[in-house]
DNA sequence: TTAACACACTTGTTTTAAGCAAGTGACAAT
DNA sequence: ATTGTCACTTGCTTAAAACAAGTGTGTTAA
Protein backbone atom coordinates (compact mmCIF):
# COMPACT_ATOMS: atom_id res chain seq x y z
CA UNK A 1 0.00 0.00 0.00
CA UNK A 2 1.32 3.21 -1.02
CA UNK A 3 1.18 6.14 1.31
CA UNK A 4 -1.40 8.26 0.31
CA UNK A 5 0.47 11.70 -0.09
CA UNK A 6 2.88 13.24 3.06
CA UNK A 7 0.32 13.86 5.29
CA UNK A 8 -2.69 15.93 4.61
CA UNK A 9 -1.48 19.13 6.23
CA UNK A 10 -0.66 22.44 4.51
CA UNK A 11 3.15 22.72 5.45
CA UNK A 12 4.72 21.67 8.62
CA UNK A 13 3.72 24.86 10.46
CA UNK A 14 2.44 24.30 13.92
CA UNK A 15 -0.12 27.26 13.20
CA UNK A 16 -0.81 26.30 9.86
CA UNK A 17 -1.44 22.35 10.88
CA UNK A 18 -3.69 23.42 13.79
CA UNK A 19 -5.97 25.99 11.07
CA UNK A 20 -6.12 22.78 9.18
CA UNK A 21 -7.87 20.95 12.04
CA UNK A 22 -10.02 24.09 13.80
CA UNK A 23 -9.80 26.54 11.29
CA UNK A 24 -13.58 27.09 10.48
CA UNK A 25 -16.37 29.41 12.33
CA UNK A 26 -18.03 26.47 14.52
CA UNK A 27 -15.80 23.49 16.30
CA UNK A 28 -13.99 26.40 18.59
CA UNK A 29 -17.52 27.03 19.49
CA UNK A 30 -18.77 23.30 20.12
CA UNK A 31 -15.24 23.36 22.19
CA UNK A 32 -16.85 26.25 23.81
CA UNK A 33 -19.37 24.83 24.79
CA UNK A 34 -18.17 21.74 25.88
CA UNK A 35 -16.49 23.85 28.44
CA UNK A 36 -19.20 25.15 29.98
CA UNK A 37 -20.35 21.64 30.81
CA UNK A 38 -22.74 21.07 27.90
CA UNK A 39 -22.92 17.45 26.16
CA UNK A 40 -25.70 16.31 24.22
CA UNK A 41 -26.57 17.27 20.64
CA UNK A 42 -29.24 19.14 21.45
CA UNK A 43 -27.41 21.28 24.32
CA UNK A 44 -25.12 22.59 20.77
CA UNK A 45 -28.05 23.08 18.93
CA UNK A 46 -29.67 25.65 21.45
CA UNK A 47 -26.32 27.68 21.41
CA UNK A 48 -27.36 30.91 20.46
CA UNK A 49 -25.43 31.07 16.73
CA UNK A 50 -27.79 28.56 15.52
CA UNK A 51 -25.27 26.35 14.43
CA UNK A 52 -27.27 24.03 11.77
CA UNK A 53 -27.77 20.28 12.30
CA UNK A 54 -25.90 18.69 9.87
CA UNK A 55 -23.05 21.29 10.35
CA UNK A 56 -23.09 19.99 13.92
CA UNK A 57 -23.19 16.69 13.20
CA UNK A 58 -20.00 16.62 10.95
CA UNK A 59 -18.08 18.61 13.53
CA UNK A 60 -18.63 16.17 16.16
CA UNK A 61 -17.39 13.24 14.15
CA UNK A 62 -14.30 15.27 12.75
CA UNK A 63 -13.60 16.52 16.42
CA UNK A 64 -13.69 13.20 17.58
CA UNK A 65 -11.48 11.80 14.89
CA UNK A 66 -9.28 14.32 15.59
CA UNK A 67 -8.77 13.16 19.58
CA UNK A 68 -10.59 16.62 20.68
CA UNK A 69 -13.48 14.71 21.99
CA UNK A 70 -14.76 11.61 22.76
CA UNK A 71 -18.36 9.75 22.88
CA UNK A 72 -19.97 7.77 25.88
CA UNK A 73 -23.16 6.49 25.76
CA UNK A 74 -25.64 7.44 28.39
CA UNK A 75 -28.37 5.11 27.18
CA UNK A 76 -28.57 1.98 24.97
CA UNK A 77 -32.21 2.13 23.93
CA UNK A 78 -32.16 4.12 21.25
CA UNK A 79 -28.55 4.15 21.68
CA UNK A 80 -27.09 7.57 22.47
CA UNK A 81 -24.05 9.61 23.40
CA UNK A 82 -22.33 12.50 25.33
CA UNK A 83 -19.81 14.17 23.85
CA UNK A 84 -16.77 15.38 26.25
CA UNK A 85 -13.29 16.95 25.67
CA UNK A 86 -10.07 14.90 25.58
CA UNK A 87 -7.12 16.15 27.18
CA UNK A 88 -6.42 17.01 23.75
CA UNK A 89 -9.46 19.08 23.44
CA UNK A 90 -9.52 21.08 27.37
CA UNK A 91 -5.97 22.41 26.06
CA UNK A 92 -7.27 24.13 23.74
CA UNK A 93 -8.47 26.09 26.64
CA UNK A 94 -5.71 28.98 26.93
CA UNK A 95 -6.37 29.47 22.95
CA UNK A 96 -10.18 30.09 23.12
CA UNK A 97 -9.42 32.28 26.75
CA UNK A 98 -6.78 34.30 24.21
CA UNK A 99 -9.51 34.85 21.83
CA UNK A 100 -12.12 35.66 23.69
CA UNK A 101 -9.68 38.67 25.69
CA UNK A 102 -8.47 39.66 21.75
CA UNK A 103 -12.32 39.96 20.75
CA UNK A 104 -13.41 42.10 23.85
CA UNK A 105 -11.00 44.40 23.66
CA UNK A 106 -10.75 45.14 20.04
CA UNK A 107 -14.40 44.42 18.68
CA UNK A 108 -16.24 46.98 20.47
CA UNK A 109 -19.90 45.44 19.64
CA UNK A 110 -18.97 42.00 21.38
CA UNK A 111 -19.68 41.20 24.97
CA UNK A 112 -16.97 40.33 27.90
CA UNK A 113 -15.48 37.32 28.31
CA UNK A 114 -17.90 35.86 31.94
CA UNK A 115 -15.14 35.48 35.11
CA UNK A 116 -15.56 31.74 34.81
CA UNK A 117 -14.67 31.11 31.67
CA UNK A 118 -11.36 33.21 31.93
CA UNK A 119 -10.25 31.13 35.57
CA UNK A 120 -11.17 28.37 34.09
CA UNK A 121 -8.23 25.52 34.40
CA UNK A 122 -7.69 22.72 31.22
CA UNK A 123 -7.51 19.71 33.92
CA UNK A 124 -10.83 20.97 35.30
CA UNK A 125 -12.91 20.89 32.20
CA UNK A 126 -12.35 16.47 31.52
CA UNK A 127 -14.96 14.68 32.16
CA UNK A 128 -14.88 12.98 36.25
CA UNK A 129 -14.93 9.39 36.40
CA UNK B 1 -32.15 55.06 7.05
CA UNK B 2 -33.19 52.02 9.05
CA UNK B 3 -30.62 49.64 10.90
CA UNK B 4 -29.42 47.04 8.69
CA UNK B 5 -30.16 44.43 11.98
CA UNK B 6 -28.35 44.18 15.28
CA UNK B 7 -24.93 43.44 14.06
CA UNK B 8 -23.47 41.13 11.17
CA UNK B 9 -22.07 38.78 14.35
CA UNK B 10 -23.67 35.46 15.07
CA UNK B 11 -23.82 36.31 19.35
CA UNK B 12 -22.71 38.55 21.21
CA UNK B 13 -19.91 35.78 22.57
CA UNK B 14 -16.72 36.76 22.28
CA UNK B 15 -15.36 34.05 21.10
CA UNK B 16 -18.03 33.47 18.17
CA UNK B 17 -17.32 37.05 17.22
CA UNK B 18 -13.48 36.45 17.11
CA UNK B 19 -14.36 33.69 14.51
CA UNK B 20 -16.83 35.62 12.32
CA UNK B 21 -14.04 37.95 12.24
CA UNK B 22 -10.79 35.57 11.62
CA UNK B 23 -12.32 32.40 12.01
CA UNK B 24 -11.34 30.54 8.55
CA UNK B 25 -8.00 28.66 6.99
CA UNK B 26 -6.33 31.63 5.61
CA UNK B 27 -6.47 34.95 7.41
CA UNK B 28 -4.31 33.92 10.52
CA UNK B 29 -1.37 32.87 7.82
CA UNK B 30 -1.32 35.48 6.73
CA UNK B 31 -0.94 37.39 10.41
CA UNK B 32 1.61 34.91 10.91
CA UNK B 33 3.15 36.34 7.70
CA UNK B 34 3.31 39.71 8.75
CA UNK B 35 4.76 38.58 12.45
CA UNK B 36 7.79 37.35 10.52
CA UNK B 37 8.28 40.90 8.59
CA UNK B 38 6.81 39.91 5.62
CA UNK B 39 4.78 43.26 3.85
CA UNK B 40 3.97 42.39 -0.09
CA UNK B 41 1.64 40.60 -1.71
CA UNK B 42 4.10 38.29 -3.42
CA UNK B 43 5.72 37.45 0.13
CA UNK B 44 2.56 35.88 1.46
CA UNK B 45 2.30 34.03 -1.83
CA UNK B 46 5.40 32.34 -1.49
CA UNK B 47 4.94 30.88 1.84
CA UNK B 48 4.44 27.02 1.81
CA UNK B 49 1.09 26.70 1.81
CA UNK B 50 0.53 28.23 -1.21
CA UNK B 51 -2.76 30.26 -0.63
CA UNK B 52 -4.29 31.34 -4.11
CA UNK B 53 -3.94 34.44 -5.44
CA UNK B 54 -7.70 35.56 -5.28
CA UNK B 55 -7.97 34.32 -1.87
CA UNK B 56 -5.43 36.50 -0.40
CA UNK B 57 -6.44 39.36 -2.33
CA UNK B 58 -9.64 39.43 -0.47
CA UNK B 59 -8.11 38.31 2.59
CA UNK B 60 -6.26 41.07 2.50
CA UNK B 61 -9.10 43.46 2.09
CA UNK B 62 -11.24 42.21 4.43
CA UNK B 63 -8.54 42.29 7.52
CA UNK B 64 -7.90 45.99 6.65
CA UNK B 65 -11.43 46.62 6.65
CA UNK B 66 -11.75 45.11 9.90
CA UNK B 67 -8.36 46.85 11.41
CA UNK B 68 -6.17 44.31 11.66
CA UNK B 69 -3.88 45.35 8.98
CA UNK B 70 -3.30 48.60 7.40
CA UNK B 71 -1.76 49.40 4.06
CA UNK B 72 0.97 51.95 3.16
CA UNK B 73 2.02 52.47 -0.43
CA UNK B 74 5.88 51.57 -1.28
CA UNK B 75 5.73 53.33 -4.46
CA UNK B 76 3.42 55.57 -6.73
CA UNK B 77 4.57 54.50 -10.43
CA UNK B 78 2.73 52.27 -10.39
CA UNK B 79 1.05 52.49 -7.16
CA UNK B 80 1.70 49.62 -4.80
CA UNK B 81 1.42 48.75 -1.39
CA UNK B 82 2.68 46.92 1.80
CA UNK B 83 1.17 45.51 4.42
CA UNK B 84 1.48 46.00 8.15
CA UNK B 85 0.33 45.16 11.10
CA UNK B 86 -1.92 47.58 13.38
CA UNK B 87 -2.22 47.33 17.19
CA UNK B 88 -5.03 45.42 17.01
CA UNK B 89 -3.50 43.22 14.69
CA UNK B 90 -0.62 42.64 16.79
CA UNK B 91 -2.36 41.77 19.49
CA UNK B 92 -3.26 38.61 17.87
CA UNK B 93 0.16 37.43 18.65
CA UNK B 94 -0.65 35.83 22.29
CA UNK B 95 -3.60 33.51 20.47
CA UNK B 96 -1.14 32.60 17.57
CA UNK B 97 1.47 31.49 20.10
CA UNK B 98 -0.94 29.40 22.10
CA UNK B 99 -2.37 27.90 18.91
CA UNK B 100 1.04 26.44 18.03
CA UNK B 101 2.22 25.30 21.01
CA UNK B 102 -1.47 23.24 21.06
CA UNK B 103 -0.20 22.07 17.87
CA UNK B 104 3.11 20.92 18.46
CA UNK B 105 1.97 19.17 21.88
CA UNK B 106 -0.82 17.60 20.26
CA UNK B 107 -0.10 17.07 16.46
CA UNK B 108 2.36 14.43 16.23
CA UNK B 109 3.12 15.37 12.54
CA UNK B 110 3.71 19.23 13.30
CA UNK B 111 6.44 21.05 13.76
CA UNK B 112 7.64 23.31 16.68
CA UNK B 113 7.47 26.68 16.55
CA UNK B 114 10.53 28.72 16.51
CA UNK B 115 11.62 29.96 20.09
CA UNK B 116 11.91 33.50 18.36
CA UNK B 117 8.34 32.95 17.29
CA UNK B 118 7.37 32.10 20.90
CA UNK B 119 9.14 35.26 22.44
CA UNK B 120 7.93 37.86 20.39
CA UNK B 121 5.86 40.48 21.40
CA UNK B 122 3.41 42.18 19.93
CA UNK B 123 4.56 45.47 20.78
CA UNK B 124 7.40 44.70 18.77
CA UNK B 125 5.45 43.94 16.11
CA UNK B 126 4.84 47.38 14.83
CA UNK B 127 6.11 49.31 11.91
CA UNK B 128 8.53 51.08 13.20
CA UNK B 129 8.23 54.63 12.23
C1' DT C 1 11.04 50.68 -30.10
C1' DT C 2 10.00 46.72 -29.12
C1' DA C 3 10.11 42.61 -26.69
C1' DA C 4 10.60 40.45 -22.28
C1' DC C 5 9.97 40.70 -17.43
C1' DA C 6 8.14 41.92 -12.73
C1' DC C 7 4.56 42.73 -9.57
C1' DA C 8 0.02 42.90 -7.82
C1' DC C 9 -3.81 41.92 -8.72
C1' DT C 10 -8.68 40.54 -11.43
C1' DT C 11 -11.78 37.58 -13.97
C1' DG C 12 -14.05 33.40 -15.25
C1' DT C 13 -15.00 28.75 -14.26
C1' DT C 14 -15.19 24.57 -11.55
C1' DT C 15 -15.33 22.22 -7.26
C1' DT C 16 -16.27 21.99 -2.45
C1' DA C 17 -18.54 23.36 1.63
C1' DA C 18 -22.12 25.88 4.14
C1' DG C 19 -26.80 26.58 5.10
C1' DC C 20 -31.75 25.48 5.08
C1' DA C 21 -35.90 22.59 5.29
C1' DA C 22 -37.68 18.41 5.76
C1' DG C 23 -37.61 13.61 6.89
C1' DT C 24 -36.18 9.21 9.48
C1' DG C 25 -35.51 5.73 13.25
C1' DA C 26 -35.70 4.24 17.85
C1' DC C 27 -37.90 4.43 21.54
C1' DA C 28 -41.33 6.45 25.83
C1' DA C 29 -45.60 8.34 27.36
C1' DT C 30 -50.68 9.01 26.87
C1' DA D 1 -52.73 3.90 17.94
C1' DT D 2 -51.04 8.69 18.22
C1' DT D 3 -48.13 11.99 19.76
C1' DG D 4 -43.73 13.38 21.42
C1' DT D 5 -38.56 13.43 22.14
C1' DC D 6 -33.94 13.08 20.72
C1' DA D 7 -30.29 12.65 17.59
C1' DC D 8 -29.41 12.57 13.59
C1' DT D 9 -29.67 12.07 7.93
C1' DT D 10 -30.99 13.43 3.27
C1' DG D 11 -31.81 16.45 -0.53
C1' DC D 12 -31.44 20.86 -2.38
C1' DT D 13 -29.84 25.68 -2.86
C1' DT D 14 -26.52 29.14 -2.18
C1' DA D 15 -22.07 30.83 -1.11
C1' DA D 16 -17.25 30.31 -0.81
C1' DA D 17 -12.88 28.11 -2.01
C1' DA D 18 -9.79 26.65 -5.46
C1' DC D 19 -7.68 26.68 -9.96
C1' DA D 20 -6.17 28.65 -14.37
C1' DA D 21 -5.65 32.35 -17.02
C1' DG D 22 -5.51 37.12 -18.07
C1' DT D 23 -4.87 42.34 -17.18
C1' DG D 24 -2.67 46.87 -16.01
C1' DT D 25 1.28 49.56 -15.05
C1' DG D 26 5.40 50.10 -15.15
C1' DT D 27 11.01 48.91 -15.62
C1' DT D 28 15.03 46.79 -17.92
C1' DA D 29 17.59 44.72 -21.80
C1' DA D 30 18.18 44.02 -26.83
Amino acid sequence: MIDKNTSNYRSACPLSTALDVIGDKWSLLVVRDMCMKKTRYGDFLASPEGIPTNILATRLRRLEEVGIIEKKPYQTKPLRYEYFLTSKGASLLPVLQQLAVWAHSYIPECGAPPGWFLNAKPENLLKDR
